[in-house]
DNA sequence: AAGTGGTCTAGACCACCAT
DNA sequence: TGGTGGTCTAGACCACTTA
């Protein structure tokens, strides 16, 4: 008895889950099925459901059923969404799709994506308002194998966030991100689309998401400008 | 029976643990006795007790005992150091202490500390070198009422980290804080502290460090150059 | 009213640590 | 060896949702 069996438990769930068992919209079964079915107690079951919503893996509604967790506005705006005007309020963006292409990975992006060399990629550039002001350009590069079919106004058309997207239209679930912060000088492009000067200093945001088991699913680079938003951050 | 018996007993733990009860290195203790005191079932103070664990309030040992969590240099490098080489690895800063002096409070710092205008506050300043490179200039304001008798050669003779310092010397116990970044232009200060040309573009992380009951304790201003190093976030 | 998750209990046994 | 936290069980009852 090394392993503790919620673990174990625990482990088959999230196997289920991203074997697309119970997919969105549908619950899983209730506790005690579910305890009967791994052959442990109801407690044992629901400590291992307790990890996998703590990672909102799982989520739960008392009455109703615990479901696969889904990618809504809050959770995006919380988890996801780190750009804030100066005045500190926590706001959803605008986001205007400028371009989609497919193309061939360069270097750079195939290793972000562990993927070989020379495989196609989706890449999206995005212009980000916030609080009626442009605060980004957004550019963002999928494996296209992940994301077949894909298209510009699938993009436009969206209800929803981005990553509600990707979950609901290709399966993909976007469960955790890091990002490596830096300042940056202006391009042209950034000019442009932000309607600022070249002489503008910014910040260049990199991030790459990742679905279960640590998978990368999604490179993005942001340039943000930060005269009258900021990054922001919490610690602890 | 409206309020979950379990977050009553979490608050009556906090409370205990802010009047000073069980000050660093002595346990609480054990489960069945504080159960008891509580009339409650093991269950439901263990209930309790993970909250507090998780929000790092409290740290269990198998075997020993659960005591106050104390601020070690893993935890100040995991949760609250969020600077990197480029290489990625994520090392301990060298501090060095260059000033401290008691001052009065300007409207900015004491709005951030919550002070009354003119409320005297410790000023430090630390150069952070990362990896054998100096990689930013720290600017920290403290209230002195909580940190009375503060000198540089405390700073500068500590063992461990800046907040294990804090919690030691002075019982003041940051549990969580946030940050906004913005870019910035590098000052004369940090031109001749970190060696690098005025016509450098830097980070400035502005953070803000709380105890119990989010009351804010310190507030950082710190400027990053990002030519070696970068500012790291984890989302999700 | 029936079904779901949420709380709470009482107790057994295991794994780890100090002495 | 005795004490600590960690795991696991079986069952009662409550709160919420849906029909």
């Amino acid at each position: 008895m090394n392993a503790p069996l919620y673990l174990d438990v625990r482990r088959k769930i999230l196997t289920s889950i991203t074997l697309g068992h119970w997919p969105n919209g549908t619950p899983l079964p209730n506790e005690t099925k579910l305890a009967r079915e791994f052959g442990v107690s109801v407690g044992t079951l629901r400590k291992a459901v307790d990890e996998l919503v703590q990672d909102k893996i799982l989520a739960r509604q008392q009455g109703r059923g615990t479901f696969v967790a889904t990618h809504n506005v809050e959770r995006t705006l919380h988890d996801f969404f780190r750009i804030r005007h100066n005045d500190g309020v926590s706001r959803f963006p605008e986001i205007e799709t400028l371009s989609l292409r497919k193309i061939a990975a360069d270097e750079e992006a195939s290793q972000r994506l562990q993927l070989s060399i020379g495989a196609k990629v989706y890449r999206i550039i995005n212009l980000l308002t916030v609080g009626g002001l442009p605060a980004a350009l957004d550019q963002i590069f999928l494996p296209a194998e992940r994301f077949e079919g894909l298209n510009i106004d699938l993009f436009r058309t969206r209800t929803g966030t981005i990553y509600h997207l990707y979950q609901n239209s290709f399966g993909v679930n976007v469960l955790k991100a890091e990002e490596q912060v830096r300042a940056c000088k202006c391009g042209a492009k950034e000019s442009r689309a932000l309607g600022i000067s070249r002489a503008t200093i910014m910040l260049e945001v990199e991030r790459i998401s990742r679905t279960y088991y640590d998978v990368p699913v999604e490179w993005r680079c942001t340039r943000v400008n930060t005269q009258h938003h900021y990054y922001s951050s919490e610690l602890g």
